[in-house]
DNA sequence: CGACTTTTTGAGTATACACTCCATTTTGGA
DNA sequence: TCCAAAATGGAGTGTATACTCAAAAAGTCG
């Protein structure tokens, strides 16, 4: 199946189209229709790319999740700091995807693969927090430093959410008062 | 329309199965079908109680709003611990309201009447949580226990996402170190 | 150009959904 | 016991959805 290059244009319409709608109104906006609408394209074309609408969309969150994480060939070096600012440009920057990462965490049934994909990088992502909390010695043991993670990443998500719900929330301002309170 | 008894028994099995439906999984799962099966009753009947599926859901969903609250009579005398103990209660003891709670949440468009609903609850959480605060002088200006509050139950909230995700993780002890990190 | 492959089109299919209709049964007060 | 109001069963309606297919168009390369 070597490709044309108009074919890749489309699939990355399509994906963009995706995107978009997934970030505005959950999976219950990305119908085919709306997709093939905006990206303006007909269900044919949509099938000849991808299987599944299903397909295009798990491309799309797997993306966000993938995005939500700072560059891991710094792993291990990083401050609690810098964790925390590359969590927060995430969500301003790319709110497209940190939309898209918060609605799918959400949406998709328990004990979907989804879920065990969202979770696998959460702990991964909780390690690395823990791991840079003990280097800045916040903390004393191991077991500690991972409760502590989860809470401030709770607290990032859970501010994240708020931040969905109501634009005018000033989600930064809030994420950096959450991290001064693990510093104490 | 008086109604009968055997009406209002019909009614609450609806609103039981409508529960559960939405706490496992979620809006999609709770399709008039899965609702009457569940129920034990036909469309028909369904339909001589509620003038449409939303409105059964929306009445599940307002109990869930309702629910997350505590008793609003203590209103202005309980501490942070009360508050908090209070949330903790209605995650583990009433857990398909919590799990709707969060569901509705997210999934519901965005600026709808559900989601204002939801903003106009959590803000008067806010409140409760910051004055508590303020009482027990754990924060000069009301302006940060403000913030302090955003932050504390945006933890809260966090983590009972993370648990609605994965039902092993511990809640309880981890909503209790968000609590703890307030106090100094 | 000409042969071949990929892409696009757009009407068409099957299915699941919320909701309706109304004949029939059940209820509960007089 | 009677009867009007309320509740029920269950087939039926319209619509939106994901997905298919065969023919036509467009891209690629000698």
């Amino acid at each position: 199946m070597a490709r044309y290059q108009v074919g890749i244009r489309t699939e990355s319409k399509i994906l963009e189209a995706t995107r978009q709608l997934l970030a505005e109104g959950g999976l219950d906006a990305a119908t085919l229709k709306a997709i093939c609408e905006r990206a303006g394209v007909q269900a044919g074309s949509f099938y000849n790319i991808f299987p599944s609408k299903e397909q295009a969309i798990m491309q799309v969150a797997g993306e966000a999740i993938q995005a939500v994480d700072p560059d891991p060939d710094l792993s291990g070096t990083e401050s609690l700091n810098d964790l925390v600012d590359a969590y927060i440009r995430f969500v301003v920057e790319q709110s497209d995807l940190a939309r898209v990462y918060l609605q799918v965490a959400v949406t998709v049934g328990n004990d979907d693969s989804v879920t065990r994909r969202f979770l696998r990088h959460h702990v991964r992502r909780v390690e690395r927090f823990a791991q840079a909390m003990l280097r800045e010695s916040l903390v004393s043991t191991e077991g500690e430093a991972i409760t502590k993670a989860e809470v401030l990443l709770g607290a990032l998500d859970g501010l994240a959410f708020r931040w969905v719900l109501d634009r005018s929330f000033d989600f930064r301002k809030h994420a950096r008062y959450a991290v001064s309170q693990c510093g104490r």
